[in-house]
RNA sequence: GCCCCCGUGGCGGAACUGGUAGACGCGCCUGACUCAAAAUCAGGUUGCCGCAAGGUAGUGCCCGUUCGAGUCGGGCCGGGGGCACCA
């Protein structure tokens, strides 16, 4: 056994498959130790897993096989992704169905991920494609619907011409479709909408809540959401305008009311159309601002344009103060009323405007300490705090009071029955539209009655099933193209009517998994007890690409689920952690093209690191390290991996290189050298499997010399792991696991090399620092941790072990030695007994030999002793 | 344009609340074993001066606070990410 290197080919699938038939990862909602859910963003079944998920799964499991050893009952599942377009794709360019390729994509990654050796309770599978989940959802939506929490509208709507579909918002990157790339066209359609803006204030608050969110997604679903406080005034109009006689703006500075020089609408407020009737210049702006719509936002950005309709609006406060009103490009129709007041001193849009078309600039907030008569706007806008000025009663007045100030006034003063003004909070967050023209997703359990309108399926008529006979020659939605599908009797009263052909959203499906997760046979959504029980998920770990979207649904599906009785509880994610991309150097050729890592060699020539193509031998130039993408063939199959290397090596280099929230580089060499260290460990147990004392002896009473040194450092390092793997910085871990490698390595040859027979103290000391160390290692090789674990005498799996107990009292030293500085300069070391005074640790530094030469004949100024920690003597 | 994050050896990165800068890994160099290579083992590896002991500079740049700054504050420079022309 000894010489023989450890086969992790051969022993992996070995111990994989004695987990399975012990069934070990298997979780039982009825277990009395105390629960902790561990969940992994489920993955998209693509087809084949790549590295990123390798990274994912590999944290995820390391906390999962921690917790379970420190003695809780841990719920790790896993599911899959499994609506969405490319299946679609797939069936229309290969002519294959969605399902089939969904579930071939699905068995394949399925074999990837349990070569992975993932401490994952199979039993809970979930796809989302499966009648038996997606029947729950719609459940869901029906209830929502009661509740109120899902409406119909007529809503303008981003049209994907190449997807035939509708975008979100925010699925629309630069005005194109964020998976098809093609430029989106804006349509009007009767959509689905789930109430999310219900929850606005709400979604917003408990956001500081989320103590264990990463700061960056916290403030990423803050801007999201996006509050803002500010004032609804009317402006009245000089003269009425089409029946318009008042035109609404919002304001989040009514402070700066007197800077005001004119008023802007958006291209489509009722307003500007009104204008542009007789005006064939606002028409023919208004056409432009369409026509260029969001895809020329990035060009438009330069240039604020604007056209004035000739409209003058009155000041609020001074009815003979006229201001002329304009249509303007750079104002949001979606956004607040779809009109503002321009304060251009105080706002860089406006003062743009304003010198384009040579509007006054009147500054109205001057910095505290200049002189409102002399101090001028320049190219750039005031933004700072500071005085009103030019405001008539508002002058000497701070901002905040200045705009409560205006709020007072306004709120108090009628015009025409109702107030001038009105407090308003206003949100960008706007309600998520779910309705999509698709065949591969949740079908919307909905039906279209000529005579009764819009009815909901009964909900013993659920679920409703995706037809399997459908075609994807044509583009558009293969549901409503389905000869029979779509035509049944209206439930309620009998008559022919349609269903509806609209899928929901995919967003959908992964806002309430990891519920389902919980009881996934149950025959309602949740199993309220066992939801209960698990949740929140304790820690959940992801891409960042998910901060936004996905955690914010999931937080308003979890609340939406709580008000129809579902849920218990408001925030399902307790711990969140993002996780960085996996990375590679990219390899260019002279022709330009892309080499894959595969296909290159790499050796030192005199130092120098050269590349070349394997097959002609010519040179390849190393391009940057970039996120691994089939377009730059940068990416490494994990499947090469891990036949090549097991799965030991990969997971144990994944997480040791970078700190886990950041991007990783993955290297030939950096593989390497987890491998090397797999068989280190490896050839370090069998060593202790012989100098050890043998598995069970009783603990000596006293330790000594390299004795309760060997113990020392194995408790030290126990320490650090424990603490390191809690808050999650793996690789921290990992490298007090060589450190611990290393030094038990040289203890271990320096009893060797005594040559006296190793027992008593020293034997046990070697046993439990070997014992201590596979299982510190386990979570993260799990495999040889079992291997290690058999071949130091054990009949158990350490996968079942507890967590070494940690004894305190071993790292505490009897001895310290502090650094000893001069005037802040590090010059020597002192050891002194560790509860030694301060006057005695003085004496002992003053007599050092160094510090006599810095100080020469003075006496020191002062001697800080920072106790524990470090000694400076200043001269 | 606005907001956020990050700059530490040849490389990835350590350094808890201000307290020995460079843990650990990779790479490289030297040596041992070997006919040779791989693997393994031992030693070295921030720059500069020095045989060495040691000294000296050093965490993107400048300034400040402090007995003491990679860490805190101000101002720059560079890189990355997010976004909303959001009034």
């Amino acid at each position: 056994m000894k010489n023989e290197r450890y086969n992790a080919r051969e022993a992996e699938p070995r111990w994989q498959k004695i987990w399975e038939e012990r069934g070990i990862f298997k979780t039982r909602n009825d277990d009395p130790r105390p629960k902790y859910y561990v969940l992994e963003m489920f993955p998209y079944p693509s087809g084949r897993i790549h590295m990123g998920h390798v990274r994912n799964y590999a944290m995820g499991d390391v906390v999962a096989r921690y917790m379970r050893a420190k003695g809780h009952n841990v719920l790790h599942p896993m599911g899959w992704d499994a609506f969405g377009l490319p299946a679609e794709n797939a069936a229309a360019q290969n002519k294959i169905h969605p399902k089939s390729w969904t579930y071939d994509n699905i068995a394949t990654m399925k074999a990837q991920l349990k070569s992975m050796g993932l401490s994952l309770d199979w039993s809970r599978e979930i796809a989302t494609c499966d009648p038996a989940y997606y029947k729950h959802q719609q459940k869901l939506f029906l209830d929502f619907l009661k509740a109120g929490l899902v409406e119909r509208k007529m809503s303008k709507v981003n049209w994907d011409p190449v997807d035939q579909t509708v975008l979100a918002n925010e699925q629309v990157i630069d005005g194109r479709g964020w998976r098809s790339g093609a430029l989106v066209e804006q349509r009007e359609l009767t959509q689905w909408f789930f109430k999310i803006t219900k929850f606005s204030d709400e979604l917003l608050s408990a956001i500081n809540t989320l103590d264990r969110w990463p700061d960056k997604v916290r403030l990423m679903q803050k801007n999201w959401i996006g509050k803002s406080e500010g004032l609804l005034i009317r402006f009245m109009l000089s003269q009425n305008a089409g029946g318009a006689s008042e035109v609404e703006v919002f304001t989040t500075r009514p402070d700066t009311l007197f800077g005001a020089s004119f008023v802007a609408l958006a291209p489509d407020h009722p307003l500007a159309l009104e204008a542009a009737k007789n005006n064939s210049a606002i028409k023919d702006f208004i056409e432009e601002c369409n026509r260029t719509g969001t895809a020329q936002e990035a060009i438009d950005k330069a240039e604020k344009k604007g056209v004035d309709t000739g409209i003058r609006a009155v000041h609020p406060f001074d009815l003979k103060w006229q201001l002329p009103v304009y249509v303007a490009n750079f104002v949001l129709s979606a956004y607040g009323t779809g009109a503002v007041f321009g304060c251009p001193a105080h706002d860089q849009r406006d003062l743009e405007f304003a010198r384009k078309y040579k509007l006054p600039v009147k500054p109205v907030v001057v910095p505290p300490d200049a002189d409102p008569k002399t101090f001028e706007i320049g190219d750039e806008a005031y933004l700072e705090d500071g005085v009103l000025a030019n405001s008539r009663f508002l002058d000497g007045l701070s901002v905040p009071a200045a705009k409560e100030e205006v709020a007072k006034r306004l709120e108090n003063e009628t015009r025409g029955n109702r107030p001038v003004a009105k407090r308003q909070i206003q949100f960008r967050l706007r309600d998520w539209g779910i309705s999509r023209q698709r065949y591969w997703g949740c079908p919307i359990p909905i039906i279209h009655c000529e005579k009764c309108g819009v009815v909901p399926v009964p909900d013993k008529d659920l679920p409703v099933q995706l037809p399997e006979d459908v075609t994807f020659d044509k583009p558009g939605n293969p549901l409503d193209r389905h000869p029979t599908w779509k035509h049944v009797k209206c439930p309620s009263c009998g008559e022919p009517a349609r269903r509806e052909t609209d899928t929901m959203d995919t967003f959908v499906d992964s806002s309430w998994y990891f519920l389902r997760f919980t009881a996934p046979d149950a025959n309602t959504p949740t199993d309220r007890k066992a939801a209960k029980y698990w949740m929140p998920v304790d820690q959940y770990i992801g891409g960042i690409e998910h901060a936004i979207l996905h955690l914010l649904y999931s937080r308003f599906f979890t609340r939406a689920m709580k008000e129809t009785g579902h849920a218990d509880l408001d925030e399902p994610f307790k711990g969140l952690f993002t996780q960085g991309m996996v990375v590679h150097e990219t390899y260019r050729k002279a022709d330009g093209s892309y080499a894959s890592p595969a296909e290159v060699k790499i050796s030192m020539e005199d130092g120098e690191r050269v590349v070349t193509f394997e097959k002609t031998g010519e040179k390849i130039e190393v391009g940057p390290i970039e996120k691994m993408s089939k377009s730059k063939r940068n990416t490494v199959d994990p499947d090469d991996i891990l036949s090549t290397y097991g799965a030991d090596t990969a997971r144990w280099f994944m997480l040791s290189d970078s700190p886990p929230d950041r991007d990783v580089i993955w290297t030939e060499e950096g593989v390497q050298g987890a491998t090397r260290f797999v068989q280190r460990l490896w050839r370090l147990t069998n060593e202790l499997a012989e100098l050890a004392a043998p598995a069970g002896t009783a603990k000596p009473a006293q330790f000594s010399g390299d004795a309760l040194n060997v113990r020392k450092a194995a408790h030290a390092v126990l320490a650090n792991v424990s603490e390191d793997i809690e808050r999650l910085r793996f690789n921290r871990a990992i490298a007090q696991v060589y450190q611990a490698t290393n030094s038990l390595t040289d203890a271990a040859a320096k009893a060797k090399a005594a040559g006296k027979k190793i027992a008593g103290d020293l034997a046990y000391a070697f046993r439990e620092a070997g014992e201590i160390l596979v299982r510190l290692a386990a979570p993260m090789m799990p495999h040889l941790a079992e291997e290690c674990w058999a071949a130091l005498g054990h009949k158990t799996l350490v996968s079942q072990e507890a967590w070494p107990v940690l004894e305190r009292e071993l790292l505490i030293e009897e001895t310290i030695t502090l650094p000893v500085q001069v005037n802040g300069r590090k010059r020597a070391d002192v050891t002194v007994p560790r509860n030694a005074g301060n006057p005695e640790i003085e004496a002992a530094v003053l007599a050092l030999d160094p510090v006599k030469r810095e100080l020469g004949n003075r006496a020191p100024k002062r001697v800080i002793i920072v106790p524990q920690r470090i000694v400076n003597v200043v001269s």
